[in-house]
RNA sequence: GUCCCCAUCGUCUAGAGGCCUAGGACACCACCCUUUCACGGUGGCGACCGGGGUUCGAAUCCCCGUGGGGACGCCA
């Protein structure tokens, strides 16, 4: 029997990060071990589901690159095949219809929690054997076997055991006749022959009641694998204020899918020290069965040191497009300045996201909108400053070709000429440059402004020293 | 409240009874490199939650405590 695995989110917002690893974990699982890869939305709560959400989920999925071998399903579409099933289960006895409103429910649950037990279903039309009506609170309930546990092996956690009798009767069709999560699930993986269910801790104790469910089938029950949560930096439950934003928010913010992915593989897995990984490399080391049992915290610092290390690794040519996506983000024209493939290597260095590149690579598709006074007060204004950029105006018009080899040659022949350090040239031309006494290396900051634009930017620069 | 799970540097982790004077990575600090900022290099700081067992020997196994997390819906 072939692997298969799925990954099932509800559209009720975007994939974020513990749901993307989700992903990943199940396409690994799959890949590893050579079997397949399902994607299954379930939008069965049509109240929070939308279909922007749905968007924003095959967005984030295929800019991961984790696209699946099948789907994407939907669970809206199988409205048949839930009722038929629950119909089934009814008329073997193992369902019955039950009317309690949701305010019984309520004061029901209430009670309990008062009496110090745990707030369930009480089992109240278990044995009425009510006959179906129409009824606004009209559900479907599942008969739960009320003695005896359930036991599974967790292929994380190791073996489970759940005593019945903490289990109560659950929801399987709603008053609308929408079916629930537990018992689509179920449903879901049967019918797509899910052979290993990964998925977020939070479902560990919803495990017991389906595994009833797929006996009371009469089905084989899947292997489970339950991940443990990723937790916020400061250890509290992942939400909008941390990482849990979109996925596709990480590439607003500059940040390659590969170290997107390279880092939530080592959230939770390792492989001895290692910690850089090709895909290649996670599809062969991946194991499941090796992946930690407790939560671990988001750590911003972490994937912005592994974004450096894939700027500084990747294909200037491929890096240049996704920034140039960045530079039109700020507003920039990338038709009115360098090739950004060239500001990638001038700028991988020295940055951890493209939109720190895209930034800081404005002042060669801009001009020069702020000044640093502390910048110009030490450099421009400095001894010899202006005398130098006038040197440096007279050679960089006349050099030949216009390349950082020979641009730095004129640098260090201005500094030698003079018998000055190289900063005494390198500042002031910077400053003149960029308004500021940071950037790259000079001879590419120069060269990636233009010859025009470096001329142009050096006589200003005089002026400005003169005030 | 009830049930379930978890517990090694600040963070991610290595560790499957002696290999541990507890290793690596990020972060942090110092120095080196240097035309700025970085990158890089070298070094440093830094942890087995507590208590009981088991054993010749425990970070590793067991129990209790403590702390953290999850779940208890006609949400998934």
């Amino acid at each position: 029997m072939i692997l298969r695995t799925r990954f099932a989110p509800s559209p009720t917002g975007f994939l974020h990060i513990g749901g993307a690893r989700t992903a990943l974990y199940c396409w690994l699982e799959a890949r590893h071990r050579g079997g397949q890869f399902i994607l299954r939305i379930e939008d069965t709560d049509r109240e929070r589901s939308t279909d922007a959400a749905v968007q924003a989920i095959l967005d984030g999925m295929h800019w991961l690159g984790l696209d699946p071998d099948e789907g994407p399903f939907y669970q809206t579409q199988r409205m048949d095949r839930y009722r038929a099933v629950a119909q089934q289960l009814h008329d073997a006895g193992k369902a019955y219809w039950a009317y309690e409103s949701r305010e019984e429910l309520d004061a029901m649950r209430a009670a309990m929690k008062e009496r110090g037990e745990k707030p369930r279903y009480d089992g109240s039309a278990r044995d009425a054997g009510l006959p179906y009506r129409d009824d606004p609170n009209r559900v479907l309930r599942f008969r739960n076997p009320q003695t005896g546990s359930v036991v599974f092996e967790d292929k994380i956690k190791g073996r489970v055991e759940w005593a019945n009798a903490e289990l109560d009767d659950f929801v399987m069709l709603r008053s609308g006749g929408f079916p629930t999560y537990n018992f689509a699930v179920v449903v879901d993986d049967l019918d797509m022959r899910i052979t290993e269910v990964i998925r977020g801790d939070d479902h560990v104790n919803n495990t017991p009641r389906q595994i009833n469910l797929y006996e009371a089938l009469g089905a084989a029950v899947p292997t489970f694998a339950h991940l443990p949560m990723i937790l916020g930096p400061d250890g509290q439950k992942l939400s909008k204020r941390h990482g849990a934003v979109g996925v596709m928010q990480y590439r607003e913010d500059g940040y390659l899918p590969h170290a997107l992915l390279n880092y939530l593989v080592r959230l939770g897995w390792s492989h001895g020290d290692q910690e850089i990984f090709s895909t290649k490399q996670m599809i062969e080391l991946f194991d499941i069965a090796k992946v930690n049992h407790s939560a671990a915290r988001f750590d911003f610092a972490k994937l912005g040191w592994l974004n450096q290390h894939y700027l500084k690794e990747g294909d200037p040519r491929e890096l240049g497009k996704e920034l140039a996506w960045h530079l039109e983000w700020l507003g920039l024209d990338v038709a009115k300045g360098p090739d950004p493939a060239e500001v990638v290597v001038a700028l991988r260095e020295r940055v951890q996201t493209l939109k720190a590149m895209a930034e800081q690579a404005r002042i060669w598709y801009a001009p020069i909108e702020a000044w640093d006074d502390k910048a110009v007060r030490k450099h421009l204004r400095a001894e010899g400053a202006a005398d130098v950029l006038r040197a440096m105006h007279v050679r960089l018009a006349a050099l030949p070709t216009w390349k950082p080899a020979g641009i730095h040659a004129l640098v260090a022949e201005v500094a030698t000429e003079r018998g000055i350090g190289m900063g005494k040239v390198a500042q002031p031309l910077r400053v003149a440059m960029t308004g500021t006494a940071v950037s790259p290396s000079i001879e590419d900051t120069v060269y990636l402004a233009g010859r025009d634009v470096a001329l142009k930017r050096i006589d200003d620069a005089i002026a400005r020293a003169a005030q």
